[in-house]
DNA sequence: ACGTGCGGGACATCCCGTTCGT
DNA sequence: ACGAACGGGATGTCCCGCACGT
């Protein structure tokens, strides 16, 4: 393996080794040392990679998003606006309820970014917007074929649908099940009043 | 003073302190000793009425709830069932987006809690409930009344409500005017829609 | 038990369950909770009768020395002046070596005295000069009884011989049979000098 | 400067200030946030090197022995055997009774060393044997030459000259002149006696 | 005479970021 | 690119002495 080539593999070894970290200690903080040791290398590489636990942190934040940008496209891919909407409202319940350790630290920056890692806000900021744009394309392409009711503003109700997701997922305190269940009567009542 | 006297009061400064600390540090971790600080004792006197670091925290949380949920009831408590479920949401928003230190470190706790801070979990989780059973009613109230449509059931509307209003605070990362605006479009959608 | 009985008699039990604490601590700074624990009370009861922690330690000083005053006179009753002398040096030799916890004590606080606790001061200089004069007294009844060579100066023999007993005991560090054995060796040579 | 030498730098000073701060400190516990003060660190830099009080006081300990070391066998290198022994006595009693912050921390680590803390003990029980071997070598010489009577065995001689030493040390409780004079009558008492 | 709550201060541990060296 | 030592700052524990109550 060229130098270069190794250096890249430590740096995204690095990230993987945060993710699992995170996902293990509850809610806790992170042990920078502790991040290096499951690689195999010191705090010095860490720090030479990332400048700080910040700077790894907001790398974890930016690669947990391109991995899951992806999936929430390809879910809402297939039917009618109203039905594409409702597939990412139900998937992505699923993929956060899902208890990944993956989602779980996704869904952590995502709330802390707001309040308590102001790092992380700029990112976390043009994620929602993205998201929003998104829900509020689905919502007109579902007026303009006749799947949703066409007197409400678009982008009013693609904010509040992508609101209410993530006011669900913030309270992820309930049980998983019963977050299920929430977000299947919450499919339900936007196929009601949509 | 009595003793004991001056112990409530040394306690209940120190969650003062605490709260004016959390609201000055943005998103910064709180530091015992600057708290102790500030109300002229040491850490000592701190750790002595809460234990740990967690456990004040714990109580100001506590304390902050108590504060709060006399200003949301009383701001919806006239009119019919449905302006009082969008005045709640309109005061809500107002409220958390006033910028007051008070409530950007409830806002703080509300989320975290779900996150990373496992011992408000609990109370968080009752918080949360007793504001959907809330909202619920009012929506029950309102279609009692006639002024919300009776063809969704009133459970499933609170509980979206209150998770929509939930995911405005949480995405707080725009500007307070770009946010109230937001509130306000909430409003208008659900007028429409119920 | 009359009310007074039973406060002198707590306070016995404290200055005692002190000597078994410091005793067991090997050198280690004694816990007045531990202490009052040992008597089935609390702190409070313990600065009631002492004051401090510095209070209560010079009271054991006190109990130690008088406990330990009537068996070194005891020890060294008989026979000429140079006899009760050498009976005396092996008699405190096997004392303070024989472990237990009394002994330990005592010396330690008989040498911190010097160093490290200011307040034992006064009473060990006490103790020392009259330690000191009890040996010359031997001394000056050797030289008359003729045991003793009476070319030297009976107060510098036996002050230098007192010196010499509290050096072997500080150079505790060896072990108890090589300290009884310098004992021996001491008090041989002390018989053939004088 | 490099690095390297700041380091050493660093802890050379924390050893003094531990010296002169304990030398102030009339027999009170030392306060590691005061000394790292006086060198212009914190706390955390004397926990790097030293990584506890107890660890440095034992270099304190070591360096105080070291220091030492040179001058007790120069003020003992000219003339016959029994001189150089007597000489010896009267330099120790002068160095130890100077009033020197140095020597008023020695003197308390000597004796502390057998009975309060444990960890000095292995270095005190190296000292005292060389100490006792050193007076012994003097004894032998003093034989050798003639000045010192040969029907008593060195050892023995050498190891109660050295604890009678000691024990006018421990007694430091009398006036540095009173403690003066009795140095020199014990000399004189070993000058008549051997 | 004794129990109990309050508050102060020292200590040791942990973890961060920096700065050298390799 | 990485390792290693250095030093700063926060945390929590322990134990002391005070002041009140009973």
């Amino acid at each position: 393996m060229t130098k270069a080539g190794a250096s890249t593999e430590t740096r995204a070894k690095l990230i993987d080794a945060a993710i699992l970290q995170l996902a293990a200690s509850d809610g806790a903080a992170v042990n920078f040392d502790a991040i290096a040791s499951r690689v195999g290398v010191t705090r010095g590489a860490a720090y030479h990679h990332f400048g700080s636990v910040h700077g790894l942190l907001e790398e974890v934040y930016k690669e947990a998003i391109r991995r899951h940008a992806g999936l929430v496209i390809e879910s809402s891919s297939e039917g009618s606006g109203k039905y594409r909407l409702l597939s990412l409202v139900t998937a992505s319940a699923d993929l956060y309820g899902s208890g990944t350790p993956f989602y779980s630290v996704l869904l952590r920056f995502h709330v802390e970014a707001g309040v308590s890692r102001p790092r992380l806000a700029p990112i976390a900021r043009c994620v929602q917007r993205r998201q929003r744009e998104y829900m509020s394309e689905l919502v007109e392409l579902g007026q303009r074929d006749g799947s949703i009711r066409d007197d409400v503003p678009a982008a009013a109700v693609g904010s509040a649908v992508n609101a209410a997701l993530q006011g669900f997922l913030v309270q992820q305190l309930e049980s998983p099940v019963r977050q299920r269940s929430a977000a299947t009567e919450f499919a339900d009542l936007l196929d009601a009043l949509l």
